[in-house]
DNA sequence: TTAAGAACTTAGCATATGCATC
DNA sequence: GATGCATATGCTAAGTTCTTAA
């Protein structure tokens, strides 16, 4: 590939989560890594993006803070400290001189998209894809006439007691049933969509699952303080389970874990153990972890038919509360158990991990359905907390939970209409986006020259994030949460530069922790015009100030905003990720491979989208011994084609002598043998490779999220691979929609 | 206008499942 | 039929963006 979109595949390996508290994030150390010359091709960039040459300017670089914004948005903790700097950079860019450009605000679309001005646009926000999207057509907005309505209804009582009367026979074959008949599946995608907002006519539900109760422990399993068995109380006996459970994981050696947990402990604490527990170190939890690893053992044991038991009852769960009808529909629901009770588990260092999770109870709990619906019964003897009739949302049941305050939801599963058409359409923008990104980009390279240091921020970000797929950063509370950044939170600490560095001008290092604290490094080279606004923003500033301090991702959406609509940061994610996938597969797949090669070549090309996309994973506890097992079987596969290869030969002498039939029947059933072995050895050896690349690579975030999967099925399509072989089960469902609708000569 | 809250998407890890091999 | 392994699925945290309230 070649082009402007440079990225490091050394940030991969290097880059496992930091998450020990001991390990200081600007302490890690990266290793140099063996550039393997198959990844080299991975380097990311659109064709279309190279001629970012840079255009020999001189630099006017230091600007006068012409806006002089009030800086609001950034952290008000931050803020003093600051402005006092603003003021001191200010009065020193001053004496320097501007360039008097203005960068223009352009919105132009490309005359073959319609365009509305954004007065328009924000009367009729809901519908705008509607109106926009080449592809993703809108359908006459769906209007319900009384008729429809009553039909409606009537369409939705018919599916309920169809759902009753299977009910009855399906307890027994209830997985048999759903294999024989499979329903026709719902083309959704060929029906008109809701405007305005309306995600739903009708929606009933049972609700949620909740959490089995506590079980307490049976009385053999001993608690021991300071070396004395020790009774609990039921609650304060149910948080030690929890911590019991989790002492193998070296959460529980972390101090803050610990600190937490204890806290959150002694508040479920009778007054006396309170009294009498006063040190976690003392705490002794060790039954309790034996128990639980028996009883794990245990469920692993039992027989055949007990497992099959407890299969048929998680069955008949699923079919009870698995699925819902909206609208005239039977769907899959994708979270309809309540989280249960635990300690908290967060990514990186986070400041809360080892809090207690609480119980959630029927009275937490939101139930959103119709009006019109049989609404979902709380459990004996108790209520809800509220139900609502809410259809400009897409959740069946919410709860507020107790770590960050937060909302959860219980919501439809990727293979609803709900969830799909919204997928669809997210690649419908990205798709907008391509037309329109050369203007994009042309825009902000001019933008990095403005005299408005708020602009040039704005511009460099973006740049960053088009580039470098990077997310968009927004501001986190502190305290609340580990420390990660996006784009436009990055810190002065997080970036290096170097005027040359390993014979490139103008490299950047980038080294911070991303979302869930998986971390990103990555050296690239970037034009002499960024790097000199990157030594400007720096200029004066602590390691912990903020790169671009008068930006957030609120400014530069609502800037995105104006250069298309529908346009987001993220937006340039999923653009940049399809597209490289689109040209990967072109650039890699050739005609006369066979299919496990091109099978190969495909997950090359979606390497080359979660290496962009810092999709990484922690490689396998496995992976060492599943590799060698791999050579094992590669080696005894060359010895057998050896083999083979031997008896082909005598074959063919003792077929020279006899020149007789059954001679040459043998040669030839020999050499289809050799071929035979030769293929499977080629199929091992491919795996063997693919699995190499993929150590630490997660690819599954990128097919699942980023990539439009009518590019995968266009390319199924056009090479004769069945679709299986890209899209599992799962995926396919998802996907149903691109699978039907995709033929192949789909461009992204 | 801005901050807070709500809604929804994206993320990696843990566990369950199911298939291949002995 | 048991075992071991790879893959699929479930779970829920952590992001982004949209919406509402002050």
């Amino acid at each position: 590939m070649s082009g402007d979109h440079s990225h490091n595949e050394d940030q991969i390996d290097c880059g496992s989560r930091v998450n020990d508290s001991h390990k200081h994030k600007d302490k890690y150390k990266h290793k140099e890594h063996k550039k393997d010359k198959e990844r080299e091709k991975y380097k990311h960039g659109n064709s279309d993006y190279k001629d970012f040459s840079n255009k020999k300017h001189k630099d006017k670089e230091k600007m006068k803070h012409k806006d002089g914004s009030t800086d609001k948005f950034k952290d008000k903790h931050k803020e003093k400290r600051k402005d006092e700097k603003i003021k001191s950079l200010d009065g020193k860019v001053k004496k320097e001189k501007e360039n008097g450009f203005a960068s223009p605000h352009v919105k132009s679309e490309p005359e073959d998209d319609l365009y509305h001005s954004p007065k328009f646009e924000k009367s009729l926000k809901r519908e705008r894809d509607d109106d926009y999207d080449s592809e993703f057509k809108p359908k006459k907005i769906k209007t319900e006439n009384d008729k429809k309505a009553k039909k409606r209804k009537q369409e939705n009582e018919d599916i309920k007691s169809k759902k009753t009367k299977s009910k009855k026979g399906e307890v027994a074959d209830g997985k048999k049933k759903a294999k024989q008949e499979p329903e026709e599946k719902w083309k959704w995608w060929e029906e008109e969509r809701y405007t305005d907002g309306v995600k739903w006519k009708f929606l009933e539900h049972k609700g949620p699952v909740f959490a089995p109760p506590y079980e307490p422990l049976p009385s053999h399993v001993k608690f021991y303080y300071d070396g004395k068995a020790m009774k609990l109380s039921p609650e304060a006996e149910e948080v030690a389970t929890f911590f019991a459970k989790m002492l193998d994981h070296e959460y529980t050696t972390k101090d803050i874990f610990r600190k937490n947990f204890f806290k959150d402990w002694r508040k479920e604490m009778t007054s006396e153990e309170k009294t009498k527990i006063t040190d976690l170190k003392k705490c002794n939890f060790t039954e309790m972890s034996e128990y639980f690893k028996a009883q794990s053992e245990a469920r692993k044991a039992m027989t055949k038919e007990e497992k099959q038991k407890i299969k048929e009852q998680n069955e008949r769960t699923l079919q009870e509360y698995g699925f819902c009808i909206m609208d005239n529909h039977k769907e899959r629901i994708a979270n309809f158990r309540i989280e249960p009770p635990g300690l908290f588990r967060g990514r990186g260092d986070h400041p809360k991990m080892g809090m207690l999770k609480r119980r959630i109870r029927p009275e937490d709990i939101i139930i959103n359905c119709s009006k019109d619906s049989k609404y979902p019964e709380p459990p004996p003897g108790r209520k809800w907390k509220e139900v609502r009739h809410d259809n400009k949302v897409t959740w069946l049941v919410s709860w507020t939970e107790n770590i960050q305050g937060s909302i959860k939801y219980i919501m439809l599963n990727p293979s609803s209409r709900i969830k799909g058409e919204k997928d669809w359409q997210k690649y419908e923008t990205a798709r907008r986006l391509k037309k329109c990104v050369d203007r994009i980009r042309a825009q902000y390279r001019e933008d990095w020259k403005s005299k408005e240091m708020r602009i040039r921020q704005r511009a460099v970000a973006l740049y960053f994030i088009d580039k470098l797929a990077l997310r968009a950063g927004n501001e986190k509370e502190e305290g609340e949460t580990a420390d990660t950044v996006g784009c436009c939170s990055l810190r002065v600490e997080h970036i290096k530069l170097y005027p040359e560095s390993e014979g490139q001008e103008y490299v950047v290092e980038f080294d911070f922790l991303g979302k869930d604290s998986i971390r990103y490094y990555n050296r690239v080279p970037v034009e002499k015009r960024v790097f000199k606004n990157l030594q400007l923003f720096m200029e004066n500033k602590e390691p912990d100030d903020d790169l671009f301090d008068r930006l957030n991702t609120s400014i530069l959406n609502k800037h995105l905003q104006e250069l298309m609509d529908g346009l987001t940061a993220k937006v340039f994610r999923t653009y940049n990720a399809s597209i490289t996938l689109q040209q990967q597969l072109k650039e890699l797949t050739t005609a006369d491979e066979n299919i496990p090669a091109k099978i190969l070549s495909y997950n090359r090309a979606n390497r080359a989208v979660a290496i962009l996309c810092n999709h990484q994973r922690a490689p396998p506890k496995t992976f060492e011994k599943s590799m060698q097992n791999l050579q094992t079987k590669i080696d005894a596969k060359k010895d057998q084609l050896s083999e083979a290869k031997r008896e082909l030969k005598s074959a063919k002498a003792d077929a020279k002598v006899h020149r007789d039939e059954k001679s040459r029947k043998a040669v030839e059933s020999k050499r289809k043998a050799v071929q035979r072995i030769e293929e499977q050895l080629m199929k091992l050896e491919v795996q063997a490779t693919d699995r190499e690349e993929n150590k630490q690579i997660a690819l599954g975030t990128s097919k699942l999220n980023y990539l439009d999967p009518r590019i995968s099925v266009a390319w199924c399509k056009k090479w004769g691979i069945p679709v299986e072989k890209i899209y599992n089960k799962t995926q396919r469902e998802k996907f149903a929609w691109a699978i039907d609708m995709a033929d192949e000569d789909y461009e992204f």
